[in-house]
DNA sequence: TATTGTTATACTCTATAACTATA
DNA sequence: TATAGTTATAGAGTATAACAATA
């Protein structure tokens, strides 16, 4: 197992470091994926700024406005939340009258939840904004490309 | 500005909701790259396990392997870290003996960072394991697919 | 005056155990 | 008994301010 080209050889007088070499780590699907995720959640806070909403608070509100009468139970599973950790959000989007518990129609212990008109309201400006920002971090992609990107994307995360 | 179809009637009898709807966020990247980049670091988790190694202390060691006497200041930010929070991780990594720290050539206040013998050697095996786990994760994809994947990641988030 | 490395600290995110009420 | 929602709490991860030594 032989290791390529023998190091810069520190011993010199070589200046330590002077451009960084990240040739190896680029190799890595995992460390593109993140990077570039970061890159979009970056965009993602500054835009989103406006509707106070961070991505999880996003995602929720989002999956909730296309499955009204969803179950916090459903919501974690599909979102990868843990229970104790969507309490705390749901309370504060119910605070701020985006969302509200109803009696779930069939089982005594959950609670379904729904968007009230205001969350309805403002999740078609929020959604609109998002996909806009997207579009612009992927600005140097082309249509095509992008698609390509989403659908490779998912090809590595989804079950089959 | 017409709402598609007819959201399912909740006042009937309709059993609440059957399965999750996600198709919106499925359409943004920024939930797609981090959906695929929790993933990853999920197999990567499990498969470096044996060499105590998460995601960002593999990171630094692979950066400090192939850039041997690069700054702290440097790796903070080459890896987006913040340096008070890169202190803790090279003192244990310090501890562990895998990294040490010798005095910059040129530069009183500067630190060098470099692998220690048995450093290297575990990095040899860490970066053989993390490029084949990787292959792993990505078995749906071809080979093709997965340098297309790959260099579209990088034109997300890259300066240029 | 500016920068490197560091300490202290706070805030957020994520994870585990255990309780209650319903099933 | 098992599950939905909740509480309390612990642990990572990430953030800012400030200081000593050196440039």
């Amino acid at each position: 197992m032989p290791r390529p080209p023998s190091p810069p050889s520190r011993s010199t007088s070589a200046p330590a470091v002077e451009t960084v070499d990240t040739s190896f780590l680029e190799t890595l699907l995992g460390y593109n994926a993140r990077r570039a995720a970061l890159a979009v959640i970056d965009v993602f806070l500054e835009r989103m700024a406006p509707y106070q909403l961070k991505p999880v608070d996003f995602s929720v509100l989002s999956v909730v406005a296309h499955n009204p009468g969803i179950t916090s139970r459903q919501l974690c599973t599909t979102l990868g939340i843990l229970p104790p950790n969507l309490v705390g959000m749901v309370n504060a989007l119910e605070k701020r009258e985006l969302i509200l518990r109803e009696p779930h129609p069939r089982d005594g212990r959950a609670m379904g939840l729904h968007l009230t008109g205001a969350g309805q309201k403002m999740m078609r400006d929020a959604e609109q904004t998002a996909a806009a920002l997207e579009a612009d971090v992927a600005s140097r992609l082309s249509p095509t490309e992008l698609r390509t990107l989403i659908s490779l994307l998912k090809k590595v995360y989804r079950p089959a």
